[in-house]
DNA sequence: AAAATTTGACCTCC
DNA sequence: GGAGGTCAAATTTT
């Protein structure tokens, strides 16, 4: 489903405005930086129209969540988000029912997560628990990287048994930057936001490294509130976005109504492809790599202290909501 | 005591 | 065989 060109021209104009914005000031006092930040903003805006319009011209595949996710308020000179399409490889396992059976048909169990999209969230003052996204993860695992300062730490929804949520996610520190990290979802969250606990989430990928600040901010987050955090803390930056073109938008499509919540990307309501994932986590509970067909999100992100909303996932067929953050 | 994290072992894929 | 992902027992935290 192509995005209404309303969507596009909004993008648009607001670039323009902002442009305009820019130029009213440029010869103010404005500090560099406010007027950096409209530059990026400009940018970000003209980006996101562009990804739009490619995204209508990929055949109605979805657009990539950070599209969505992007902010279309000046958001804070610190923050910033991009989003790079990186198809790390492609999950298009058969389901199955059970690991024996998947065993006796193909002997591979797809252990390998197929991470298919990255969108890259970046936040200035790396400090943790930005990248809250709402969501109750349990730590299940670490790993050292080949070629990476930093270990990856695997997390799991906290309700994986209790509700059969097979989200996951896993963070790991940037080398470049130590004070961002990258984040990234596999998995959509099945669990039931309505019955977690109002408070008290542990949560954010970095509090494993850093147990200091902030921590549990009651979970999970009014899609309003999200939305509002997200606006503060990130930028988008579309980088990247053509490098991996093939895969570009490849979220199964049902993966931004989500989003919409966030954004009014109603367009991608109703779209045809999307509504299995979820019989198939049901049945493919036993075993760890049942996301085939979920598209991978992936964030950097650097913390801050102001938590950082972010939906986990996009593709949340939850029969209680559609949003994955009702409270 | 329960929940969460740590960490070495195990599994699968390349 | 190595790398990445997950499991699960041990340990720590709440």
């Amino acid at each position: 489903m192509d995005p209404p060109s309303v969507y596009i021209v909004n993008e648009l104009k607001q670039g323009v405005e902002l442009a305009m914005h820019l130029k009213s000031i440029l010869s103010s006092e404005s500090s560099s930086e406010t007027k950096q930040i409209l530059i990026q903003e400009i940018i970000s805006s003209y980006d996101r129209a562009i990804l739009m319009v490619n995204w209508g011209d990929s055949g109605g595949q979805t657009a990539p969540l950070a599209l969505a996710l992007a902010p279309s308020t000046l958001s804070q000179p610190e923050s910033s988000v991009s989003i790079n399409e990186t198809p790390r490889s492609h999950e298009f396992d058969q389901p199955f029912h059970n690991q024996q059976e998947e065993k006796v048909l193909t002997k591979k169990r797809k252990t390998m997560p197929t991470w298919q999209d990255q969108i890259r969230i970046s936040t200035d003052n790396g400090l943790e628990g930005n990248t809250d996204d709402g969501y109750s993860w349990r730590k299940y695992g670490q790993k050292t990287i080949l070629g990476a300062k930093f270990p990856r730490s695997y997390y799991r929804c906290t309700y994986r048994h209790a509700q059969n949520c097979m989200a996951r996610k896993q963070v790991q520190r940037t080398d470049e930057d130590p004070t961002v990290f990258d984040i990234s979802y596999k998995g959509q969250h099945t669990c039931n936001p309505t019955t977690k606990p109002s408070a008290q989430q542990p949560e954010s990928p970095e509090k494993h490294e850093i147990k200091h600040n902030n921590q549990q901010r009651p979970l999970p987050p009014k899609s309003g509130e999200m939305l509002s955090n997200l606006k503060e803390n990130l930028r988008v930056n579309t980088l990247d976005l053509d490098d991996t073109s093939p895969c570009a938008f490849s979220f199964p499509s049902a993966s931004f109504e989500t989003i919409e919540n966030y954004h009014d990307f109603n367009f991608l309501q109703g779209s045809p492809s999307g509504s299995n994932y979820f019989t198939e986590w049901g049945n493919d509970f036993q075993h760890y790599d049942d996301s085939n067909l979920s598209g991978m999100i992936s964030t950097t992100a650097s913390a801050t202290n102001s938590p950082l909303a972010f939906p986990a996932d996009p593709q949340d067929f939850s029969p209680f909501n559609n949003s994955g953050f009702l409270i």
